[in-house]
DNA sequence: TAGCGTCGTAAATCATAGCA
DNA sequence: TTGCTATGATTTACGACGCT
């Protein structure tokens, strides 16, 4: 993992995290467009100048937050079925 | 409308998935052998012909859709690399 | 119709930032 | 300082659609 050459011409060395204000702009159009979460390319563009961040960092996070937004519903959803089933086997017991 | 984020985890699970016939094939980890090979040849030209791409997934343990595959990302990727540094320029 | 091209993305994984 | 988790970037694998 790791091998010489890949080590001085990854960006995954040198991120920072996005700002506070940034972020939240980002947040706001997922939370705004959740049915649909999908920016168009003229969306991208607006919401790079907004947060000041390049068009490939926007799809970069959108990738990120559907994906770990879903995983994190998948397993809300796990966690509640477990819960009703110790509350089924309490009443039970 | 609603292109409801792509589900492939329900149809997957399990090593089950050459069986169905129609299903994802896992994200695999090519070796650096691989990559330092495919990488080479990319230089070489960064397109296949059917007889290099044949000859290339026999040396390398690879199916031939795979090396497609590869060759198609790996130009995609060299077009971000270009259009990046195009856009630092700008600054 | 077959088949390879690009484009956009899913999902997995990587590398590290950042916090308790 | 250390160990974890959060987060941004990169890597495989396709679906959709283009062209020949």
């Amino acid at each position: 993992i790791m091998t010489l050459k890949s080590k001085f011409c990854d960006a995954r060395r040198k991120r920072r995290n996005f700002t506070k204000a940034a972020t939240e702009i980002l947040n706001d159009y997922f939370e705004r467009h959740i049915r649909n979460p999908y920016p168009s390319e003229e969306s991208k563009e607006q919401l790079a100048r907004q947060c000041n961040i390049s068009v490939a960092q926007v799809s970069n996070w959108f990738g990120n937050k559907r994906i770990r937004y879903k995983k994190s519903a998948q397993k809300e959803r796990e966690d509640k079925e477990v819960n009703d089933c110790s509350r089924r086997n309490d009443v039970i017991a | 409308a609603v292109p409801l984020l792509y589900d492939h985890l329900t149809a997957l699970t399990l090593g089950a998935w050459q069986s169905w016939g129609k299903m994802r094939r896992p994200r695999t980890s090519f070796t650096s052998e691989q990559l330092i090979e495919l990488e080479k040849q990319f230089t070489e030209n960064r397109y296949l012909s059917r007889p290099r791409r044949y000859q290339l997934a026999q040396q390398l343990s690879l199916t031939e859709t795979q090396v497609k595959i590869w060759f198609q990302n790996r130009r995609m990727k060299s077009k971000r690399c270009a259009q990046g540094a195009a856009e630092y320029r700008e600054d």
